[in-house]
DNA sequence: CGCAACGGCTAGGTGCTCGT
DNA sequence: ACGAGCACCTAGCCGTTGCG
């Protein structure tokens, strides 16, 4: 960075008065559909293993130094579909849910109420009317957002809205779509994580994970490629490391080029 | 404890779309 | 044709964290 350009700009700043104000409340600056492309990339390139900035980057066609980027990234953590340390991302369980046809729906309408502002405006108009674009965008400001990114801030927020289903009923209502899902965000004011099937009795549902991974499984007596049965163990064995408690680390090899014998055999 | 690097976040410019 | 609204993008401010 060139130092001096810098003090120039930051003297044109100050002097002209814009003090900078940061917003009290957390949003993102790109949509629902934006942070779950990206999920979809990691879903589709490393499946529930951790990439890193250059790797997403390239993925989604963008300059992992691009600000744009960076971005759609903050995004996704505040969607928590997801998640990591740095400039390295993994899928959250949300995010799994998100790149799940069968969960998505749901797990859209939770990633939607995950961000505290979108949050705070659906407890204050559930069951009402949404109010015209301008008050919206003030009522936005009081919950914390900066003057300056009212508009913007509201315009995130309906796209993210459409996107999660809330607006399925005509963009005057914001309605929870029809998910067995009731809007409580985890580790927040002590409220507890929703219980997906309650009274169901009988056998716990298979985590979403082992799901989708049976899902991929081809039928039996149809060719499967020893590339792609490898590929399927490795993803198995990185669903176990995650989501089970023990010793990880299964490597699945190509170099087992031999039949393992058939039990009748 | 001070500095540098990093990452979260904001401001604003540019070009496109669409309604009048 | 023109203006408003919007999407997309970049520059860079500022808070946090790691390290010597």
């Amino acid at each position: 960075m060139d130092g001096q350009k810098e003090a120039v700009a930051n003297a044109a700043t100050k002097s002209a008065g814009h003090a900078r104000q940061r917003s009290t409340i957390g949003f993102p600056y790109t949509d629902l559909k934006s942070a779950i492309e990206l999920a979809d990339a990691i879903h589709s390139q490393v499946g529930l293993r951790d990439c890193d900035d250059d790797q997403l980057a390239a993925w989604t066609k963008q300059s992992s130094k691009s600000s744009t980027f960076r971005v759609q990234v903050y995004a996704a953590r505040t969607f928590r579909v997801l998640e990591g340390d740095g400039s390295n991302h993994r899928l959250s369980e949300l995010g799994r849910a998100v790149v799940d046809p069968k969960q998505a729906r749901e797990a859209k309408a939770r990633a939607f109420l995950a961000v505290p502002l979108y949050k705070a405006v659906y407890e204050k108009y559930r069951g009402g009317v949404l109010p015209p674009a301008a008050a919206l965008s003030r009522d936005m400001v009081a919950l914390g957002v900066s003057e300056k990114q009212k508009d913007r801030a509201r315009l995130v927020f309906e796209r993210s809205a459409e996107e999660a289903g809330f607006f399925e009923h005509g963009k005057q209502r914001l309605v929870m779509p029809g998910v067995a899902y009731q809007p409580d965000v985890p580790g927040e004011n002590g409220s507890e994580r929703p219980e997906p099937e309650k009274g169901g009795g009988g056998e716990p549902p298979l985590h979403p994970f082992i799901q989708g991974l049976l899902q991929t499984l081809p039928k039996p007596e149809t060719e499967w490629a020893a590339t792609a049965r490898v590929k399927w163990l490795q993803t198995a064995a990185n669903i176990f490391d995650l989501i089970y408690k023990g010793d990880g680390g299964i490597k699945i090899e190509t170099a087992m080029a031999q039949r393992s014998p058939r039990p009748s055999e």
